[in-house]
RNA sequence: CGGGGCGUGGCGCAGCUUGGUAGCGCACCCGCUUUGGGAGCGGGGGGUCGCAGGUUCAAAUCCUGUCGCCCCGACCA
């Protein structure tokens, strides 16, 4: 195919738009991919519409390669099905609904569980027919409470959802690993760095989960990876490795000591290190108490938690939200306190903890035999040499802690760095959450139903062209990679001589009879210079300029990337350029 | 939902403090020159200044209300 910009629909802009932040939103826009036409809603482009259809295709031929089946649904679903998981409830206000013109509720689809598991139930019946993976490249509609950072975060976006459909767990878990595998095929493919890490299945439940992350900055998922192993997973699902367990008899008697005005934990230590108490404390040593309220989902009254850790930590919010949901979480209001008299703010201990029936989860680092620093439960006062299973006795263990830089990596190999990721997949096991909720059943050979086990997997085709953007660009413009660009060659006929333009002509008809897509400024009136930093802030791997040479039978190969020029007889430059393409 | 900012030709902005009926750059149109790195000169078209109300002889500018958008946070693919 021949694109001549001469009339392509295509306006590129000399600055960057007001309300683009990220590298991704600024390029897409400034090169003319999309433009905004509401909070969280852009039109693709001509050029930008390419992209995105390389990028779908990819897709759709690495899952057509394992055997999924493309189906598609509306974006418009009733609200039935959606009531049958109570997700029309759960859901709640990120669910774009509407009424139809006799007031019955309709939702646009958020993601599609329910509708896969009722066709699947609506067509099949025998454990013949399985297992079975189905999917579809849709458009799909959350109502984000705020939309950002361009293409990255719309409330309307494209994204590729399959569900695949198995009668054992054995099945589920190969089935779970065919997508693993196609998910790498396709990143691959799409030229991507990116990292697999383990994760939690949010709202939806289910268990073994990953993330596809693509790295960069500006990627909303933070997660850790080991220096010096494969490990990585996003800070919500680090487990923090358990120290060995010691003895409790051999511990000093734990003793109550005054220490006055020590509400916060540096306080706290400062004190201890002025008291002459013949070692050194650090935060570390500490345990911090924090108080914090949960509330089961249809629950009417929050119940106290409280979670100990090592006072040189914080919780991290997001990983107890995450290790507690669907339960909601919130810090304790001064009403609060009021309400619970035995807990003495700044002094809060294991004891009036475990006395007053309040549930108590601790770090795991806090194991049998450890000996800390906590609070009194009295104003003015902590305990020292406090240990672990002998003068308190947690109700279990919770992993919440903030995870840190140099922090030890899970599997023991090395420590862990962090960084920022752009979730582009995320697979997880669903296992019968939805099949349960529809009698999803087959039939076995002794005519006894078994109850169908599902897995989730979801790629974010829209997402992806920002993501892409945001890994492979430089000051001066986009930089696809070959298989996602909107042409494979960017003609430039630098000058206004007829033969110039008359050379770019035959030279781009070649080329599209080689099969290469070409993407050809023949505009009129344009000063080479404007065509060289249209061309580069197009992003076009490969530029090639028809220029002063040609009169002496050369023309200039340029790679965007690394900027070198390569001057090639216009005998050769077709072959030369399928072989770059190929490459 | 909490905090901050902004609404002025298609895009990016100035003007607002100190009211006098709108300007700059980019883009666009015409002419001439120019043509290997976002050209020069000349000419031109295009804006109910987010909306509503108020103050005033007079409002982009002051006052009140309202709507919208962007950013940070909370939440989420």
């Amino acid at each position: 195919m021949i694109t001549r910009m001469s009339s392509l629909f295509l306006r590129t802009l000399r600055e960057d738009p007001a309300d683009a932040e990220v590298p991704s939103h600024k390029l897409l826009v400034r090169a003319g991919y999309v433009r905004r036409v509401a909070p969280g809603g852009y039109t693709w482009l001509p050029l930008g519409l390419r992209v995105l259809r390389n990028i779908e295709q990819i897709v759709r031929e690495e899952m057509d390669a394992f055997g999924a089946q493309e189906i598609q649904f509306p974006a418009l679903l009733p609200k039935e099905p959606y009531e049958a998981t109570n997700r029309w409830t759960e859901y709640g206000p990120n669910l774009f609904r509407l009424k139809d013109r006799k007031g019955a509720d309709y939702l646009l689809g958020p993601t599609h569980e329910e509708l896969f598991a009722l066709t699947v139930k609506g067509e099949y019946n025998s454990y013949k027919d399985y297992p079975v993976t189905l999917y579809q490249i849709q458009t799909k509609y959350r109502d984000e409470a705020r939309p950002r950072a361009g293409i990255l975060r719309g409330r309307e976006f494209l994204m590729k959802d399959s569900y695949s459909f198995d009668l054992t767990d054995e099945g589920l878990s190969a089935s779970y690993q065919a997508h693993r595998a196609a998910y790498i095929k396709i990143f691959e493919r799409l030229g991507m760095e990116y990292v697999i890490v383990s994760a939690t299945s949010g709202a939806m439940g289910g268990s073994a989960s990953e993330e596809f992350l693509a790295v960069a900055e500006t990627g909303e998922d933070t997660f850790v990876r080991s220096t010096e192993s494969g490990y990585a997973a996003n800070v919500e699902a680090v487990t923090t490795p358990a120290p060995p367990e010691q003895s409790v008899e051999d511990k000093p008697e734990s003793q109550v000591h005054h220490t006055p005005a020590t509400p916060t934990i540096q306080t706290l230590v400062d004190h201890l290190n002025g008291a002459d108490l013949g070692r050194t404390f650090t935060a570390a040593d500490t345990l911090k108490n924090v108080l914090v309220k949960t509330r089961k989902p249809g629950e009417k009254d929050w119940s106290l938690l409280a979670i100990g850790l090592p006072g040189d930590r914080e919780v991290d919010f997001k990983r107890l939200e995450a290790a507690l949901e669907p339960a909601e979480v919130a810090l304790l209001e001064e009403a609060d306190f009021a309400r619970n008299g035995f807990l003495v703010k700044g002094y809060i201990g294991p004891g009036a903890l475990l006395a007053n029936g309040v549930r108590f989860l601790v770090d795991p680092r806090v194991v049998r035999g450890t000996a800390w620093v906590t609070g009194a439960d009295k104003s003015d006062h902590h305990v020292v040499d406090l240990v672990a299973g002998r003068d308190f006795t947690p109700d279990g263990v919770i992993d919440v802690a903030e995870v840190r830089a140099g922090d030890p990596s899970p599997d023991g190999h090395g420590v862990l760095e962090s960084a920022r990721g752009i979730e582009i997949g995320h697979i997880f096991q669903l296992g019968r959450k939805y099949a349960d909720a529809f009698s999803l059943d087959a039939l076995d050979a002794n005519n006894k139903p078994i109850r169908i086990t599902m897995g989730s997997y979801g790629i974010g085709v829209s997402r992806l062209v920002a993501a892409i953007v945001e890994q492979s660009y430089d000051d001066k413009g986009i930089i696809w990679p070959r298989n996602v660009a909107p042409a494979d060659v960017h003609l430039v006929v630098a000058g206004k001589d007829e033969a110039l333009l008359a050379g770019g002509e035959k030279l781009a008809g070649e080329l599209h009879a080689a099969g290469l897509t070409v993407l050809l400024d023949d505009r009129p009136k344009v000063s080479p210079g404007v065509k060289f930093k249209d061309a580069e802030l197009i992003g076009v791997p490969t530029i090639l300029v028809v220029g002063r040479g040609l009169a002496d039978g050369v023309v200039e190969v340029k790679d965007r990337r690394s900027g070198d020029r390569t001057d090639v007889s216009v005998d050769a430059v077709v072959q030369h350029l399928v072989e770059l393409a190929r490459s």
